[in-house]
DNA sequence: GCGACAG
DNA sequence: ATCTTGTCGC
């Protein structure tokens, strides 16, 4: 059941789920290479692209990207949204020749209402120890210090479920959280050094652009 | 009951 | 997410 076909279903799946999480990186966990994913959609149509583009973490180099065209599997519903894009974002990994060290999901992990936001779904799909970075936040949180690499929790009532992270001075944070297989310490680690130059992290940046780039070459071949 | 609500 | 121009600032 990787698409349910109602929210009910899939509210049940994410809480399932849920348990599966490890909020513990890999014993000597030192990634290379890092891959963001993202996805681009078309205004009043179900077409959606997605975009893994691998980087090296040390340098910011790109060093592979894999692409899928395809249809909406799911409506867009807050707090469910991986079952929108997790179809398309699964079948691009698949098409990666080197299997990435990291993932870095562009939207919420463990900072989610039942804790299996898209990147904790991503993780436990894949196997592979997964971030969670989102620009907008689901619950209200104290501002970080103004600079670079400061934190602040994220919290979900009495849990601390991800932190605010800030990349850069004077701008708003992002907002990182466990997808799989690390913690929040070594995941805002990783997006500060994946982070240097702008506030979202390369991978993310990245990935946007070249499933943007996807969905306009699509569309107009699909005329 | 009402509003808020990743992308 | 997407629709959209210019503008301020490093």
């Amino acid at each position: 059941m990787l698409v349910p076909s109602t929210v009910e279903e899939a509210v049940t799946l994410q809480s399932t789920l849920a348990a599966a999480v490890v909020r513990t990186p890999p014993p000597g966990f030192a990634p290379r290479t890092a891959a963001g994913l993202d996805v681009a959609y078309a205004v009043g149509s179900e077409l959606v692209a997605a975009a893994v583009v691998t980087v090296d973490i040390a340098t910011g180099e790109v060093l592979e990207s894999a692409t899928e065209v395809g249809t909406a599997a799911f409506p867009y519903v807050p707090g469910l949204f991986a079952f929108r894009e997790l179809p398309a974002l699964l079948t691009a990994l698949g098409r990666l020749r080197t299997t990435p060290d990291l993932l870095v999901a562009d939207g919420h992990g463990l900072a989610h209402p039942r804790r299996f936001g898209l990147a904790c779904h991503l993780g436990v799909a894949t196997g592979l120890p997964t971030i969670g970075v989102a620009k907008t936040p689901m619950a209200d949180y104290p501002p970080p210090a103004d600079t670079r690499g400061a934190t602040s929790p994220l919290r979900d009532g009495d849990d601390e479920v991800g932190a605010a992270l800030r990349t850069r001075p004077g701008v708003k944070p992002v907002f990182v959280s466990v997808g799989h297989r690390i913690d929040l310490a070594t995941a805002c680690a990783q997006v500060l050094a994946l982070a240097r130059r702008y506030r979202l992290p390369e991978t993310t940046r990245q990935a946007d652009h070249l499933s943007r780039q996807v969905l306009k070459d699509s569309r107009g071949e699909l005329r």
